[in-house]
DNA sequence: TTCGTCATGTAATGGGTTACATGATTAC
DNA sequence: GTAATCATGTAACCCATTACATGACGAA
């Protein structure tokens, strides 16, 4: 119980990642920085408070790979920790990526959330895609707007930066507007598909 | 005195719109969510303690524009306050321009570094385009190492962030080329101007 | 006179990093 | 046997956010 506010993307990432299959965390580290590389890194500063507090919360379990046989004498010496989800722990992931919150389309969690699109409902990638949209559209409106009001006097330094930053989103939203038609496109497929099951195909085309 | 290890980019921030011009904390956080909207936006919450902070170590000083007649009773109404760079503070943004450490080209700074170029003394705006370079190309690479690696099942979702995140760099890196081309060149012609102006303008041509 | 924006601030919190410390395993 | 990498962890700190609280000022 206890709300816990939880552990921002970290949670979510090591989460999703240890739900593909277990992992101790050095390896998890490095999946991680090569999944969201381009967009964040973190530290084992941060991941292994991280693993500590799932563990207390019962969504992950450790398997310290100590053969049953060992002498007592070696028990002790320090060794890869295997992490795996507990039912508890799939649980907390299924909600997670069902919860398409703010966080979800802000810079940090975004890329995370869409990382693992393909354990998540269809609706929900599309809630996601689109509220990222809009808030980069929202972006670009005001940076636009405050541009226009201060177009004299500012250098072309800042000017290119401006540019630059603005193309990357224009960028980004297109990107965005593609994968959005494809859900869609996917999603009404589906619904035909389902459509086609029932008898009495009434009222075709929409 | 007292090393201070600063503030992290929004001193720099700061100090970097208040020598354009003097303004107040509302205004300031206007122009510094324009100049940077589409990296990072600040908070009240952090641009006032910031404030305190250089008005403490002599780096500006505030001019509450109370007028010299008016009656003590109005003393104390707030108001604007606008903040203006002392001599300490012009020197310390001129140093902080002028150190182009590895903070200068990380995401964090290189924005707010950039914005002020105008500033900055061209053989140091070279360094940081090309800090920030080699250091979006040590990303790329080892993200593409790790990429050849797990080419192996993985979901199409994920390759498609991935595919997206190595565009979006790429991009950045060409955008990053043209400025240090345009740089070189400026710098050759400037070269090249002082050459003239000297006499005897022996060992042409490198 | 009330609503929206301008304007200034503080306290609690948060999510993360850096730097450090240690030990095991592998390759040479 | 030693250097590099794998592997786990902690403590101190940092920069900024959120939520809150206050108040001035102009327009409807």
């Amino acid at each position: 119980m206890a709300a816990r506010k939880g552990a921002g993307v970290l949670e979510l990432a090591v989460l999703g990642l240890l739900h593909e299959s277990p992992m101790h965390g050095y390896e998890l580290r490095k999946r991680l920085n090569v999944l969201l590389g381009m967009f964040r890194a973190f530290s084992y500063g941060s991941l292994y408070p991280c693993l500590k507090q799932l563990l207390a919360d019962g969504l992950i379990v450790e398997d310290r790979p100590e053969e049953p046989g060992t002498p007592l004498a070696l028990q002790s010496r320090r060794s890869k920790i295997v992490y795996k989800l507990t039912a508890d722990g799939k649980e907390r992931l299924q909600r997670l990526l069902t919860e398409a919150g703010p966080a979800s389309w802000e810079d940090e969690g975004f890329g995370v959330h869409f990382a693992f699109f393909s354990h998540t409902r269809a609706d929900v990638r599309l809630r996601i895609l689109e509220g990222r949209r809009s808030r980069l559209e929202e972006r670009l409106e005001s940076v636009r707007a405050a541009l226009a009001r201060t177009r004299e006097r500012v250098d072309s330094y800042t000017l290119e930066l401006q540019h630059h930053g603005l193309e990357s989103v224009e960028r980004e939203v297109r990107w965005l507007n593609e994968l959005i038609g494809r859900e869609r496109a996917e999603q009404e497929q589906q619904a035909r598909r389902y459509e086609n099951k029932q008898d009495k195909p009434r009222d075709r085309g929409r």
